[in-house]
Formats: structure tokens, sequence, C-alpha cells
DNA sequence: AATCTGTCTATTGTCGATAAAAGACAAAAC
DNA sequence: GTTTTGTCTTTTATCGACAATAGACAGATT
């Protein structure tokens, strides 16, 4: 096996998704830009729903024949890409426990325990080395720096520094700035979880994450944009792997949140450094907590 | 060829200079020490210095049989790492022009170009994408981003975050702490070059890297110290690459550092914030400049 | 004249294989 | 009893090969 042919099956499994609404299909290329894939895959997708029967396809006459079964999906284990795969895996390793700070991490045996190549394991390793977790000795193995409360505290603090100058940056957009449109949507979702907290205060983790994203953005750095990644991974993972008081916990941040959403819309950069630090403090808190 | 040999050439040509020195050589281990390799290494260097016959080796009686000479050091183009090799080329083709901002990378033709294989030209580029001049398109290829006017800015724009914070954060060091020792053989040799500034200008390259290294280590946060490296490349380039008014300016420089060490020595984070500011313009300065 | 399809080529992502380098362990030497 | 050497195993770094995917171009269709 060369490469993965996930792209493949997840596009397909998005477009047999489009079938239950739609009873045609529209050209390849609009198909492609739908599916985010190119030609060559659009027309991969079409013969394979015409093998299945739920098409037929010739030139530019797509018929849908039936609707779509679950049967016609391919499973989702299988839509995940490679590099989606190792990092929860290697993820659930480090958080889990049983992964030691100092700890070796050995390429071979962890390519062989996901079923893998050792080449992916490799590049996953160099492309999750700048979160900080892992260390390279150069001709020898990786180490395992561990997710410790070091760790969480120098990440929180670059977090502090680079939210903050975001924050007031945000607060100098021109009014007709789309980042302003968006803050209101995020506005309205919070407003809708919170009036439902008890069944819906598991979506928090997504929209803190599009709410955060949307605050470093306003900084135009590329630099604090990307360490956004390393926030956004921790914290993804960490509401993962900890679920106690988690109702209340994110009661609490979203109350948090439109405190400082408020706080940006006044633009007043004495308001907005309160709240930001508010909010930013006991994020900060809960994550060390998990930690002990 | 599966692995270069990079590491034992390397290491051998720094135990032939050590022949140059001492008549005998220490036993495996600790030659393994010294080098910074493994006995395995070591064996390898002693097999070949028999060879060549500059020495006999027989467990442990390890004799000299005569003088190094030129010849017996493998070439200089031999020692470099493979990694060192690509990033080089890369980084030449970069800042040397011909690469417009928003073009390809292709990674077979930076593979052939260099004469290396693919995988190590992937591995470069994603250890490379986090100095943040390049950007994958997954997929697809990936796109270069350019050393433009707006990367050194966002660059500096952090630098300066971070260096400040870093440079209270030594001045809080206990007065026994090694980084006050070092920086006194910093400024020393600050003075050293300045008193031979025609002959010796194009020292502070290096001395600029190994003095701002260790104010960010003051900060204790990885991120921060982790974030040197991208200053550090692109200076490092920066400076070979523009040496209009070099002189002049590193003299400048210098004179700046001097002020700037002799504010950490004062532990008065006023002092520290202003010396520390008017360093960090100028080099931003100097970095715009050779920009446009 | 614009868009779409058929066909072909170029490029990436992943694999297994192999030499270089690290490192483990016991026997030997001091 | 500590350090050194001999020998062996384990692991990394690098390569080339190949399927999946992207993308280019000309002819066909509206």
């Amino acid at each position: 096996m060369a490469k993965q042919n996930t792209v493949f099956k997840d596009a397909f499994n998005r477009c047999v998704k489009l079938l239950e609404q739609t009873a045609s299909l529209p050209s390849e290329p609009e198909l492609g830009a739908t599916l985010g894939v190119s030609r060559t895959t659009v027309r991969a997708i079409l013969t394979r729903l015409e093998e299945i029967g739920l098409l037929t396809w010739e030139k530019r006459r797509k018929i849908v024949l039936r609707k779509p079964v679950a049967a016609d999906y391919f499973p989702t284990e299988e839509t995940d890409s490679l590099s989606e795969i190792i990092e929860r895996s290697f993820m659930r390793r480090i958080l889990a426990g049983g992964a030691e700070p100092g700890m070796q991490i050995n390429e071979l045996e962890l390519a062989r325990e996901i079923g893998i190549g050792t080449t992916s394991v490799r590049e996953f390793l160099i492309r999750f080395s700048r979160f900080g977790l892992i260390e390279k000795r150069p001709n020898s193995h990786w180490v395992l720096k561990g997710f410790t409360r070091e760790f969480a505290l120098e990440l929180t603090e670059v977090r502090e520094m680079f939210e903050l100058r975001s924050a007031v940056a945000f607060a100098r957009l021109p009014g007709d700035h789309p980042a302003w449109q968006e803050l209101e949507a995020i506005e309205a979702v919070h407003h809708a979880i919170l009036a439902d907290i008890d069944n819906r205060y598991l979506d928090f983790s997504e929209l803190d994450e599009r709410f955060h994203l949307l605050v470093h953005r306003a900084s135009k750095n590329r630099f604090i944009v990307d360490f956004y990644d390393v926030i956004a991974i921790v914290f993804h993972y960490h509401y993962q792997w900890n679920k106690t008081n988690a109702r209340q916990r994110n009661a609490r941040a979203l109350e948090e949140h439109l405190a400082y959403i408020a706080a940006l819309r006044s633009r007043d950069a004495i308001e907005i450094e309160l709240a930001c630090r508010q909010h930013l403090k006991s994020a900060r808190e809960t994550l060390l907590q998990s930690i002990n």
C-alpha cells in the first residue's frame, strides 16, 4: 500500500450525504469545489456511486437512482487520515498516563503498535515536536517531556501574552470587518448553549476554540496565530480526557466569554484587559487542576 | 546508500585535530564523551586511524605514529549533515532572490537539485515550516510565503514581546546563577571585538546569537526559548547575505549590547526596558532595510 | 465563448529495506 | 570493584518504489 485513500472515502461519504437531500449532482468541477477535492477524486467517487447502484452517470447526465442507506457509507474509522490516527493514538498515550516524563519514544515500536510505517511516525513526531511535549536527541531517540505542571505554566504564560495583545488588536478592527459578524454569531451560540446547558455543555470545547482563534487572528501575526494550534490541541484533548465538573466549568467559561465579548465590543482597552485576564486565569486553573 | 556517515567523518576530523596536540589517546568511552559520539563510532575512527598509519591500536595501547597532515582529514564538504546541506541550499534560494512569494515548492525537484532522496526533503520542509516562511497545502504542494516585509514585522513583534519579558526575568536571577558569569564572558568578548573592530566585525553574528539566547533562556519558558531558533536562523542568514555597512552596523549593535548588559546588571526594570527596546528597534530597522 | 469531460502527467504520502550509529551486556584488564 | 574492551542487538536516517491525488490541456458540449 502506498498512499491511503482516506481523501476519497471521506469525500465519498460526504457526497452520499449530499445525495440524501438532492436528486441530482452538479458538474465535476463544481462537485469538486463543494467537496474540496480534485476532479480525479470526484470521478472516482462517481464511479463508485455507479458501482453500488446509487447513480447512473454518463457524461453530464447524473441521475440518482435511490435514497442512500447506511450500508452505502464507508465506515467512519476508514475516513480518518493517517496523521489524525497517529495524533489521537499518541495523545491518548501521553494523557492517559503510563507515560512518564523522561521516557524514551521508539519510532519502530510506535509504528508497529498503530500498524503503520515508520516514515509516517517520524513525520508525525517532527510535526508534533513544536508542541513542546517531546524533544529529539539527534541520531538517537525522542524524549517525552510530558504533560507536566511546568508545561502548562509555560504554555499559559505565552498564551496570556498573545491573547491580551490580540484582544486589544481586535478592538481596533474597523466596524465593517467580518470578524465583528463572526463574533456576533459566536455570541449567539453561547446564549443557545447556556439556555440548554444540561444537554449541550459538551459543545463548549468546539466553541471555545472557534472564539479564541477568532481573537488570535486579529493580531495578524502568523506566529501568534500558529501558536494557537498548541493551545487548541492541548485544550482539545484536555476536555476530552478530563470530564469532572465539566458542566459547571463550561457554564462558567461561557459566562466569562460573554463578558469578554461585551468588553471587546466596548472597545475599551482597560475593560478588555480585565475580562480577558479573568477568563485566561480560570482557564489556566482548570488546566492545572487536571494535571495534579 | 542508507544513512550518511557524516557523524563518523566529522568526529574523525575532530579526532585527528586532537592528535595534533596529544601524543596518545584516552579510553574508548572517554574519547566518545569528548567527541560526543558513541563507542561504535569511536571504534570506527580508531580503525581508520590505523588504516592510514596514524596510530597503532591494540586494546588499551594507542600509540600515535606521526603528526597528522592535511590529507588525513576528510574534506569539509563531506562532514556536513544532510539537514545542514538542505537548509543552506534552501535558504540560499529564498534569500538570494529568484524565489517570489506565492511560488510553489516541489519536493522532488528540490531533492534532485540537491542530489538527495525525497524523504529527507520532506522532513526538512516539515521542520522548517515552523519558521513561518512556507506553508503546506495538504495533498498538494508547499507554498513559499517569502522573506517579506510582513514576515519581518511579525517576527520582530513577537521577538520584542519575548525578549522584554526575558530581560526582566534575567534581572531577577539570583546573583550566583551561572548566567551572570556567562554574561560577563560575553561582555568581555564585546570589548575585545570593539577593540579590533576593523578586523573582527564579522565575529558579531555569532556573539549576537550567544547573547540573545542567554537572555531568552532566563524566561525558563520552552516556547520562548524555542522561538529564538526562528530569530537566530533569520538573522544568521541575513548577516551572511547582507554585508553592506556591516562594519558600522555591527559596531553600533555592539555598543547597544554593552548598554543593554549594563542595564541588566543594574537590575533596574525601567533601565532594562529602555536599553532592550532601543537595541531591538535598531535590529528591526537593520532587518527591514535588507528586505527592500 | 464559456464550461465540461476525457485523457494524460506530475506530485504527494506511505511503505519496506538497509547502512550508520547508538547502546546493552558480559568477559577481561587494571 | 571499577573501568575497559569485545561482541551483539536495537534504533535511526535515508533511499527508491508505487498507489492516491492533484492538476494540465485539448477536444466536446452547451
